[in-house]
DNA sequence: GCCGTTTTCGGCCCGACTGTTTTCAGTCG
């Protein structure tokens, strides 16, 4: 419920703004977004609390509160439906092409009865858009080649796929003459799973160079916008990418504005006029005077706050916590614990990886090779978690293959013996539609690690398959649920289930959820992992590695566990593998 | 339509770049 009122509430807002009203649209946008992140069902909310509760919810006052009310008790907001009819456009279709805005969508109706993307693209096609007051053939030119993007692309990219193109982009653009600096800012600084764009911040004595070298690099396409302070390209991959030069003294300001989010980034704007400053990209000011800027520490300082990693900047809450005591805003030095962030699990913490395919079953590579692979990564364990036998596409282990394989395993330790590596026994065991395993307890009861995923009958009521996988967890051998919601970005949904039953009985059970660190999958999804650590249900973060190629997928995972809040102490596998079996039932 | 250390009215985040304009509106991030 809350992603369908969420999409019609934004709708309102669009539709409100290519109205021209003011000020309401960015009301009814803030609530979308607050519909979003919201982790209750709002009917739910409402059931318990009526009018009031809703009006707890940020950003919601009567007004919206008696809309969502509405939207409730009868799936429909009347004034959505008026304001639908009086611009019959279809929104979505229309706002994510580049360069359409609000006000271009009213005229493009008015003027050409244009209600689509379809209808939009034929007119521009003939060449009716230059026709317009205000439109001309560039205008008409951009609109199709956005027009032909979003056709080929679904427009996001999934970070860990596309993140060494963009590192080799950087590391190119630091070695331009005249820079001195170069980073990452927007959705891959913050470590989202999928990323819309690259954007690159740089300090430069010499703009202009890092300009030219950006549009000509043979990684571009084509060439959007160049100027002395930003440029714009579309990369060959696909991706478009924006390149800013700043000054030393405002490159804080805009390493802190670019990597945002944007909902961070307002309120963090409104805490700093409520202080009487004004925050932009090129720094903190009280009145003219320039006060913080060269780093984001001192922007965050100067108002009160602690600087916080970027995976947490969401406004989800993350400013609240990162408010500094009270003494300290007057001057003095904190002592202890200066703020309410949490301390994030770190890049380098893992020792070992509990999710592994081999050649046994699907991988690519020998339980030795992956192993090497492993080491030489930085892991001190690894654990083997081949297919079991109803995955049968993948020639899944029965209980005597299993056996067969628990014997190599101790072949290879012995290969390691005295080298500090250890191979851990598992498996990655189906559950079966009734949430019985497919493997034996017996056998399972040898493994050290047994973790359970499902693999089939993904189209099960929720209550059913809540009751599956539970009944799996309750099963004393299984130690971990491996990619708890079975979902791949861009490509599949996520079953259906009920992951607040699920987490209560993981907690009960001593159940370990992992993240899967493989840049499609990532489950749990950062508010599950949330979720999971303030309930104290431990994690694992597994690579779900198919090949020696993948170990370096764990970067990924530790980044979802980050944006989940997550600490060290919650991820079993940041300890020595006897301390990590310890941790399992 | 929301909200309050500017508090029940009067504000609401901010600047760069483009295109089609001779001074700026629209869009984007």
């Amino acid at each position: 419920m809350n992603q369908n009122l969420a999409k019609i509430l934004r709708e309102i807002s669009v539709l409100l703004e290519i109205k021209g009203v003011e000020f309401k649209p960015q009301a009814y946008e803030k609530v979308a977004h607050s519909i979003e992140m919201l982790e209750e069902d709002v009917k739910d909310i409402y059931q318990k609390g009526g009018l009031k509760a809703l009006e707890e919810i940020s950003g919601v006052g009567r007004g919206i509160a008696e809309k969502i009310e509405e939207y409730i008790k009868n799936r429909r907001i009347k004034d959505h439906a008026l304001l639908k009819k009086e611009i019959p456009v279809d929104i979505d279709e229309l706002s994510t092409v580049e360069g359409v805005g609000p006000k271009m969508i009213l005229r493009l109706y008015e003027e050409l009865k244009i209600k689509t993307r379809d209808q939009l693209e034929k007119a521009a096609r003939a060449g009716k858009l230059r026709g317009l007051e205000g439109f001309g053939q560039k205008t008409e030119e951009n609109i199709l080649r956005s027009i032909d993007f979003l056709k080929k692309e679904h427009g996001r990219f999934i970070l860990g796929f596309v993140m060494p193109e963009m590192r080799a982009i950087v590391e190119k653009i630091r070695k331009v003459p005249g820079v001195e600096r170069a980073e990452f800012a927007g959705s891959i600084r913050r470590m989202q799973e999928t990323v819309g764009d690259l954007d690159i911040l740089v300090i430069s004595k010499k703009p202009s160079l890092a300009m030219d070298f950006f549009v000509t690099m043979p990684e571009v396409a084509a060439i959007y916008a160049k100027g002395n302070t930003k440029s714009s390209v579309r990369l060959k991959m696909g991706m478009d990418a924006d390149l800013r030069v700043l000054p030393p003294e405002s490159f804080g300001a805009a390493l802190q504005y670019f990597t945002g989010d944007k909902y961070h980034n307002v309120q963090l704007r409104q805490i700093a006029i409520k202080q009487g400053y004004k925050l932009n990209e090129y720094g903190l000011y009280k009145g003219k005077k320039l006060v913080a800027g060269r780093t984001e520490e001192e922007i965050y300082e100067k108002l009160g706050l602690a600087w916080m990693p970027p995976e947490l900047r969401t406004n989800g809450g993350e400013l609240v916590a990162a408010l500094r005591p009270v003494r300290q805003a007057c001057g003095e030095q904190a002592q202890g614990k200066p703020d309410g962030l949490p301390k994030l699990v770190e890049y380098g913490d893992l020792m070992g990886d509990l999710q592994i395919q081999t050649d046994w079953t699907d991988g690519e590579n020998s339980i030795r090779e992956m192993a090497e692979a492993a080491k030489k990564q930085g892991l001190k364990y690894i654990c083997i978690t081949d297919h079991t036998k109803t995955l049968a596409m993948t020639g899944g282990s029965d209980e005597k293959k299993l056996l067969r394989q628990m014997a190599a395993i101790d072949e290879v330790n012995r290969k390691f013996k005295g080298s500090g590596f250890k191979v851990l026994k598992g498996a990655e065991v189906n559950i079966m539609k009734d949430g019985t395993l497919d493997i034996n307890d017996e056998t399972l009861a040898k493994l050290d690690v047994v973790g359970a995923s499902v693999h089939s009958n993904f189209n099960m009521p929720e209550k059913d398959m809540t009751a599956r996988i539970i009944r799996a967890m309750e099963n004393p051998n299984v130690d971990i649920i491996f990619h708890p919601t079975g979902r791949v970005i861009k490509r599949r949904e996520a079953y259906k289930v009920n992951m607040d039953e699920l987490l209560k009985s993981a907690k009960r059970t001593k159940t370990v959820m992992e993240i899967d660190a493989f840049p499609d999958r990532l489950d749990l999804k950062d508010e599950y992992i949330r979720k999971a650590v303030e309930l104290g249900v431990k994690l694992a973060i597994d690579s779900d590695a198919h090949s020696v190629a993948h170990f370096s997928y764990l970067e990924f995972g530790v980044a979802q566990a980050r944006r989940g809040w997550a600490e060290k102490s919650d991820i079993i596998n940041t300890r020595d593998w006897q301390e990590m079996l310890k941790q399992l039932k």
